[in-house]
DNA sequence: TAACAATATGAGCATATACTCATATACAAA
DNA sequence: TTTGTATATGAGTATATGCTCATATTGTTA
């Protein structure tokens, strides 16, 4: 069975849409970090870190290479953390939105009172 | 248990990652639709499509309102676009890629042979 | 070679997702 | 009020995901 561009393009987004996974990235925005060094940093679970790496390469979002005992890692398209960037927009602007909301209740709260 | 701003990332992304849903937000870039109007569009059966509009409009992605017996969705942010044309665009570069390799597999095939 | 360190993976469990069928609800028009 | 249409939802099933514990694998160093 063919994959569509939709497939495609949800694959990219399912590897993405874990808060690990959005904090790997996050994490490998400006360097480039093993396993053991993300481990402490997201205090996560070795195993458990594995596998969201493994995910994360198996979706083509990370590259690795071997260096002795380590497992490097880093992005594979820059064009990930603008995708990152726009999701945590559209948060902000909801946040944004809630709060606005919250204040005119509050507004109209203390008027009656 | 406060959420982070990854997990709400996360949840913007969970709901955009499958292939209906971003069928259905790419039918929604020009046009206000009605369940009843994507149903024979994207081919999906009733309740299940109803039930990907809802989780659409749960994370905050969808508007609805009824109109008579209509409910009606549209796109409440159009940064989803543009977060959605990024996706497209990292899945192009890696079929170009993929296209390269191949095509240079070939060409070593055709020296040899 | 033995001991160690970093990473990968099998097995088991709990939970979430996607789908379908049948049925319920909400609204419209006769 | 009855009939019909659009949408929502309960129940059941199959599959996927996330996590942990224990163990395997890979490479390093004494």
């Amino acid at each position: 069975m063919k994959k569509t561009k939709e497939d495609m393009q949800a694959e990219i987004l399912s590897a993405l849409c874990h808060p690990n996974r959005i904090k790997i990235i996050k994490s490998l925005r400006k360097d480039i970090l093993c396993n053991c060094e993300l481990m402490p940093l997201l205090r996560l679970e070795q195993s458990n870190l594995s596998r969201h790496l493994k995910m994360l390469e198996n979706a083509g979002i990370l590259i690795s290479w071997k260096e002795g005992l380590r497992v490097n890692y880093k992005i594979s398209d820059k064009r990930i953390f603008d995708l990152l960037d726009i999701a945590e927009r559209i948060v902000s602007k909801k946040i944004e939105e809630f709060m606005q909301i919250m204040e005119n209740y509050t507004e109209k709260f203390m008027v009656v009172r």
